[in-house]
DNA sequence: GAGCACAAAATTGTATACAAAATTATTTAC
DNA sequence: GTAAATAATTTTGTATACAATTTTGTGCTC
């Protein structure tokens, strides 16, 4: 099955083309958390010379989607419990009051972009792809920080949004289902009907579902760095 | 009057020293926005190749201090008077949750240490150095998200106080009186007897009163940025 | 075989060289 | 003299070379 080429390897590339490459692959779970990015590797990948991987390394390190220490090299993030958590609390403290911002401002383009999102994740969904579906299901958020027009927290809900992705990755508890599909739903519509309350309302308890979605107990933790360690 | 050197410059440094460096100079008002910053000269100064010197205005370019354009090189940031509004309307969001937070937890060790900064503060201005004592009043808000032990929240204000420093460099109205002291103190004293409600109300009314000594008025706007032009 | 010392390999950090682009200076036309 | 065109200079972008560090592998002792 081949997926549409985001980025040609093999072709000269920004480094700017290549953070979103590799974001693209760890939004999509393709790549785990704790798995080494050699500057070797990737530069043979990309065609570049090490010094632009750099760049786009570092570039990815600042939003915390990977951990570089020095003289060890670069590793997607793995956050532990305690950061899952203070990501989430952030996302609930920014994102309920940016979907208020968003339902005041609202316009029928931004509705019918919005539903697109909803239906390419359906889609992603049905295709089997939960990888795709789950970046889209990103996507969905930072679309209603941008509809916002708050460029400064929207810049810190990707970051968030972004980091969630690792998190699920690492928490996601299978049991649980995800019903996602009928939160977007209904908060497109609250949006689309300029109600702020319901929009800030929905967002905020279709965030602490996710939150309560996931298996934050130290336990687990342990479990999973140590896979995480045994990985690298 | 010779100030304790941060970074002897002419010795080898590392790339977070030098953008620390940096932001320093551009927090004690000591670089204008819009001043060009080039990579050979920099070099120069801190004794390193450009190599490193990128590295550094990357993470600057990151928290948004300096702005970097492709072929165009860096320089310090200057924020324009939505990017201002919007800088503390987050600020205005997260800064008192986060007080709240911090009264909760604040030991008498860190009620210590924010009185020393209150005092540094003071020292700053008696000795007529304003742009220390500006860059003391950013630490205080930092130090606070640092005790309410939310490392993403702080992180997120970390950045904003970064930027603010920016934004009262060219929108400060120098009318309205400097009344930090009191505010300052006040929430110390907040924070002291563990009033969530009031220190997070202290928080709230101070950023109020901070947005609304800058005179972002359109008229003025455009003045700096032409003054920005001129000066490249 | 476990543990340690040392050597080899691989990987990252930094400086430098060269290419590409933008800026500045100079020439030329009017 | 002004303005456009072009040449020279400066500055940034990228690749490569070498140094420093970490990691891996080997042989030794017990």
């Amino acid at each position: 099955m081949t997926r549409h080429m985001h980025l040609a390897p093999k072709q000269s590339a920004t480094s700017d083309a290549i953070a979103q490459a590799i974001s693209l692959a760890i939004h999509e779970h393709r790549i785990a958390p704790g798995t080494k990015l050699g500057e070797d590797e990737l530069a043979e990948i990309y065609g570049v010379s090490r010094t632009v991987v750099r760049a786009a390394l570092q570039t990815l390190s600042h939003i915390k989607l990977i951990d570089i220490r020095r003289n060890r090299g670069a590793s997607v993030a793995s956050p532990s419990t305690t950061e899952a958590h203070e990501v989430f609390e952030a996302r609930e403290l920014l994102e309920p009051r940016t979907a208020r911002s968003a339902a005041k401002r609202a316009t029928p383009a931004d509705i019918t972009r919005l539903e697109r999102h909803i239906n390419d994740e359906h889609a992603a969904l049905a295709a089997s792809d939960p990888g795709r579906a789950l970046h889209l299901s990103g996507l969905f958020h930072t679309e209603i920080a941008r509809i916002a027009d708050q460029a400064t927290i929207a810049g810190f809900i990707e970051t968030l949004v972004a980091r969630s992705s690792l998190i699920i990755a690492l928490y996601w508890r299978r049991e649980s289902a995800l019903c996602e599909k009928h939160a977007h739903h209904a908060l497109v519509q609250a949006l689309a009907d300029q109600n702020e309350d319901q929009a800030e309302q929905l967002m905020r308890s279709h965030l602490v579902d996710l939150h309560s979605a996931l298996d934050l107990r130290e336990r687990n933790a342990r479990t999973l760095s140590l896979r995480d360690a045994l990985s690298q």
